[in-house]
DNA sequence: AATATCATAGTACGGACGTAATACAATGAC
DNA sequence: GTCATTGTATTACGTCCGTACTATGATATT
């Protein structure tokens, strides 16, 4: 064990990380491996030492951006007021405007859908425990309804913030987002 | 002019259907020019014939995606009962597991965000259409704050089909449709 | 039958993923 | 301190599929 005990590992994150900016910009079949190695500051070759495949990497990337969301989101207070900052942030002009930031769901949902069961298994498994974040945030008793719920509530976001992404009309995306809040918020309460 | 007077326009349509269809299946990026045009029973080099370029395509599949959902929609009563039966079609396990014959919103929306403004000018445009037809159906006078609020209730359920198709739960996506039309009823009745 | 129109097959070129063989870098042993 | 060893990255390549385009051939109507 010549190279510093977790020297492969550092790079590999490198990797990860830089493929989840890059596929959250330009789409997963959008993005190719030699950018992506690119931005990581290394060549193509060097990719298949770390990942099996291309796929293999789109499944590490999903669980690591989920994990990092799920980490940003513990940092909000753990009652409803976090929840509410994050649905404020969430639904913000500059979210909107910063994908390669933002949330993975809201950049990639469709094609995660269409990815194989395997990487979407990865995808839902994690995505679960962020929804188990916002439930915990919900002190509702009823355990399965809330957590439908609180899908519901991730779906109506994660919509929003996509039509307010494809909408050419600045000022209608805008009012779209605040509407969006507004809705959101009052599903807190007022579940249907 | 020797070929029947609107032979080219016949097979146009049929490329722009059958784009339709690939791209709601496979990703716009994900489906090919030569695929499209194999499934319209042609040959790629037919297509420039057709379409400048594959966004060209593009910006035409979207229009008559929407258009053919607009219509579809307004066969429905026009009050609201055809938007409470629009809801719950939409947010159906069918039309989860349909995704080439459904809403090409919920399949390509994030893709859509992504592509040049011109495309997304498009998009907008007849969108919009779908949701005045929305909008017409809430019976509702502040006509600006409706709008935002038809378009909420869409994002609503873009998100929520699209999240239904990730996850790999299946018992857990039936009870988040389901979950979804209750939550879409409501908002209805009651908006923020 | 003549001809305007449409579709085909084939090509160019680039970029995709994936796989070598080669070069480099970093440590532990002498 | 030098060197050999091992792990890591690079360069280069193979193959396939993408978009784009053109010259050739088929089609359908007057």
């Amino acid at each position: 064990m010549r190279y510093s005990k977790d020297h492969k590992q550092a790079t590999r994150q490198r990797i990860v990380q830089a493929a989840g900016r890059r596929f959250k910009q330009d789409g997963i079949d959008g993005a190719g491996v030699a950018t992506v190695m690119s931005d990581a500051g290394l060549t193509n070759g060097a990719f298949y030492a770390h990942f099996e495949s291309k796929e293999d990497l789109v499944a590490n990337v999903l669980a690591d951006q989920l994990r990092v969301q799920r980490h940003d989101f513990d940092a909000q207070p753990s009652d409803r007021s976090g929840l509410e900052a994050f649905i404020r942030s969430y639904l913000s002009p500059q979210h909107r405007d910063q994908c390669a930031d933002g949330c993975p769901s809201a950049a990639l949902l469709d094609e995660i859908g269409r990815r194989p069961a395997a990487t979407r298994q990865v995808f839902t498994a994690e995505l679960m425990s962020v929804i188990d974040d916002i439930v915990s945030r919900l002190d509702r008793t009823d355990g399965v309804a809330a957590r439908t719920d609180a899908l519901t509530l991730f779906g109506l976001m994660v919509g929003t913030l996509q039509l307010a992404r494809a909408l050419t009309d600045r000022d209608l995306s805008d009012q779209l987002l605040a509407r969006g809040v507004e809705t959101a918020l009052k599903l807190l309460d007022d579940p249907a």
